[in-house]
RNA sequence: GGUCGGUUAGCUCAGCUGGUAGAGCAACGCCCUUUUAAGGCGUGGGUCCUGGGUUCGAACCCCAGACCGGCUACCA
C-alpha cells in the first residue's frame, strides 16, 4: 500500500522526527494528571479569584498566535476549548529556549494532543486564559484538520459540511463541529433518561438474541447469515418482541431493551439499516395503560436533556408536556377529511380513497386502505405528539383483538413530527388466535408478500404455556433522537450511518461475499457450470 | 428504483462564450511581549472524480462510468 503525502502531511512528518531528534516523546504512554476541564473553569473562575491557581488540562491545539516571546494559543477538550498565554521564559530553561522557539513556535501542529500545567487568570481584553507554566506533547498528530472559526457573531468560517466527509470521517467531524459532539452528548442523556424511568419501576433490563433462526416480531425484510459450526441459516434480528415476550411468560412483570435491529430495506433520512430500538414489555396491564406511561416517560426524558417539555425541532416548538392528543385511526381520518368512514366496508373505502386523490393497490385489504388514508391525510399534520388508536387487525397480527369493536386491535401508534415514534399494543396472548393470526401470514407471504411473518411452533408453545396480560410498546430510538437533538437526518444522529463502502474494496467485499452470503448457493453454481 | 443537482488546493468555495488554474483559511519563511474569526509582509501547494470523444486547444461541450446529496418511491 502506497500512499501519497500532501505537502503539509510531509512537513509534520518532518516536525516528529525533529521532536524526536530533540529528544521529545511524540507519543508517550504515561497517565497525564488532568485536573480540570475547559467547562470547569469558564464556569467556576471569577476575576482575582485564588482558586484555579494550579490546573492541569489537556487536548487538542487548535490554533496558535505568536507575539515574538508571548503567544496565545487554544486547547479544545471534550468540554470546549481554554485559551492559553505561553510565555517564552515561563516554558524553557534558561539561556536554552529551543523548547518555545522550536517545539512551541514551530513543531506542534494544529490538532496534536497536548498537555499544560499552569493558572487561570484574565487577559487584558477580559478573556479567561491559562498562563502556562509547562507544557508536554501528549500525541502527533499527521494529518491536518480542517480548521473551523467562528466570529465574535456566531458566523462560521469554513465549517465541514459536505456530509460524506462528515459521516465517513466522523472523528473529524467530532472535532472540529462541537454541536456535533453535543447531539450525541444529548441522544446519550435521553437513552440514560428512558432507562432510569424504567429502572426505577424495577423493569428488568434484558439481552436478547441478535442471531435468530427465524426472524419475527416486525414486518421486514430480514438480513441473512450463516453459522458454519451448525450449518444452518441465522437471520438477523428484525425486532426482538417475541423473545422478550417469551420473557413475559417466564415470570417476569417487565422487561426491556435497547436492541440493534436490522432490515433489509431501503435507506432515506428516517431509514437506516441497522437502527435502535427500545421495546418494553409489562405483564398485567394493557395498551391505554401503556399511553399513560408513554406519555409520562417522554415528559421525563425531555425533562432530562432539556430542563423544558417544549422543545424547538425544525420550524416548530413541540412540547412533551402531558397528556397528549388522542385520536383513534377513523376519528382522525374524520378530523382531517371530514369523513366518517368507520362504517363502510371496503368498496367504500376505495371509493373515498379515490374520491381524495389516493392511489390504492388493487391487492390492498380493508385495513390497508384505511392506513394508506390515514398515511395520506392525517400523519403530515401530526406535529404534537399524539397517540393513534384502534388499528386495523390485518395490519397487527401480535396485538389482542378489541373486545367490542369488530375488526379492530387494541394498538397505538405515537405520532410527532409527522413520523411514527412508537408502536405499542395489548399482546396478543390467545394462543388460537395467535396460531390463527400467524397461519393468515403465511397466506399473505404465498401470495408474494415479502415481508409477511414467519410461523414461530416455539412462541406458539410458549403462548400455550400462558402468557399474563401484557403490554408491548417498541420506542424508534434514532427517530426519537431527531427529535430530542433538532436534526433532520438519521444519520445526524448515527455515529457512522451506513454507506456505500469506500473506494475499491467492492471487489473485496465481492470475494467475501462469496464465501459468506445466502446467496453463495447460485454462485457456486455459476462458477461450476 | 425514478428524477434533479454536485465532485476544482488539507478545508470552504469562485472559475464568464472553450484560450496557460483562483480566493480566504490552513501550511512554509521573515517581523512582532496580551491577541480576539485572521497582527503585518512574503512563498509554496492541483490526477479540476475516472475513462473515452469533439476541437488547433477542454475544469468548461458530448458519451459512458464512479461517488455524494436533495426530492420522490418502497419501508403496516
Amino acid at each position: 500500500m502506497s500512499q501519497q503525502l500532501s505537502e503539509q502531511e510531509l512537513v509534520r512528518r518532518e516536525n516528529l522526527q525533529k521532536m524526536i531528534d530533540l529528544g521529545i516523546e511524540p507519543y508517550p504512554g504515561t497517565t497525564y494528571p488532568v485536573t480540570h476541564t475547559a467547562k470547569e473553569v469558564h464556569e467556576g473562575y471569577t476575576e482575582g479569584s485564588e482558586d484555579y491557581k494550579e490546573v492541569c488540562m489537556a487536548g487538542r491545539f487548535m490554533s496558535r498566535r505568536i507575539m515574538g516571546k508571548a503567544s496565545f494559543a487554544e486547547i479544545q477538550d471534550s468540554t470546549g476549548r481554554m485559551q492559553l498565554y505561553v510565555s517564552r521564559d515561563d516554558i524553557t530553561d534558561g539561556e536554552d529556549t529551543t523548547f518555545y522557539n522550536q517545539v512551541f513556535k514551530k513543531l506542534i501542529d494544529l490538532g496534536d494532543f497536548i498537555g499544560i500545567k499552569g493558572f487561570a487568570f484574565m487577559t487584558k481584553t477580559g478573556t479567561l486564559s491559562i498562563h502556562v507554566k509547562e507544557l508536554t506533547i501528549l500525541s502527533k498528530s499527521l494529518k491536518p484538520l480542517p480548521i473551523v472559526k467562528t466570529d465574535a457573531d456566531g458566523k462560521v468560517y469554513d465549517g465541514v459540511t459536505d456530509p460524506e466527509f462528515k459521516y465517513r470521517q466522523r472523528y473529524v467531524d467530532l472535532t472540529v463541529n462541537p454541536e456535533v459532539r453535543e447531539t450525541f452528548v444529548q441522544r446519550s442523556k435521553m437513552i440514560n433518561a428512558m432507562r432510569n424511568f424504567m429502572t426505577e419501576r424495577m423493569y428488568l433490563e434484558v439481552e436478547t438474541p441478535v442471531l435468530q433462526p427465524m426472524y419475527g416480531g416486525a414486518a421486514a425484510r430480514p438480513f441473512k447469515t450463516h453459522h458454519n459450526t451448525l450449518d444452518v441459516p441465522f437471520y438477523l434480528r428484525i425486532a426482538n418482541e417475541l423473545y422478550l415476550k417469551r420473557l413475559i411468560v417466564g415470570g417476569y412483570d417487565g422487561v426491556f431493551e435497547f436492541a440493534k435491529d436490522f432490515r433489509n430495506e431501503g435507506m432515506s433520512r428516517f431509514h437506516n439499516p441497522e437502527f435502535t430500538m427500545m421495546e418494553l414489555y409489562v405483564a398485567y396491564k394493557d395498551y391505554e395503560w401503556m399511553m399513560d406511561f408513554t406519555e409520562e416517560m417522554l415528559e421525563y426524558v425531555a425533562m432530562q436533556v432539556h430542563g423544558t417539555t417544549e422543545l424547538q425541532v425544525g420550524d416548530n416548538v413541540i412540547s412533551f408536556k402531558r397528556p397528549w392528543k388522542r385520536y383513534t385511526m377513523f376519528g382522525a381520518i374524520e378530523h382531517f377529511t371530514g369523513i366518517d368512514c368507520s362504517e363502510m366496508d371496503e368498496a367504500a373505502l376505495r371509493e373515498t380513497a379515490k374520491s381524495l386523490d389516493i392511489h390504492i393497490d388493487k391487492g390492498l385489504g380493508k385495513g390497508k386502505i384505511i392506513d394508506e388514508i390515514f398515511g395520506e391525510k392525517c400523519e403530515h399534520q401530526l406535529i404534537q405528539p399524539t397517540f393513534i388508536t384502534e388499528y386495523p387487525v390485518e395490519m397487527s397480527p401480535l396485538a389482542k383483538k378489541h373486545p367490542t369493536k369488530p375488526g379492530i386491535v387494541e394498538r397505538f401508534e405515537g405520532i410527532c413530527n409527522a413520523k411514527e415514534i412508537c408502536n405499542a399494543f395489548s399482546e396478543l396472548n390467545d394462543p388460537i388466535d395467535q396460531r390463527q393470526r400467524f397461519e393468515d401470514q403465511l397466506e399473505l407471504g404465498k401470495r408474494g408478500d415479502e415481508e409477511a411473518m414467519q410461523l414461530d411452533e416455539d412462541y406458539l408453545r410458549a403462548l400455550e404455556y400462558g402468557m399474563p396480560p401484557t403490554a408491548g410498546i417498541g420506542i424508534g430510538i434514532d427517530r426519537l433522537a431527531m427529535i430530542m437533538t433538532n436534526q433532520k437526518s438519521i444519520q445526524d444522529v448515527l455515529f457512522f450511518p451506513q454507506m456505500k463502502p469506500e473506494g475499491k474494496s467492492k471487489t473485496v467485499s465481492e470475494e467475501l461475499g462469496e464465501k459468506f452470503s445466502g446467496k453463495s448457493n447460485e454462485t457456486d453454481k455459476e462458477n461450476v457450470s
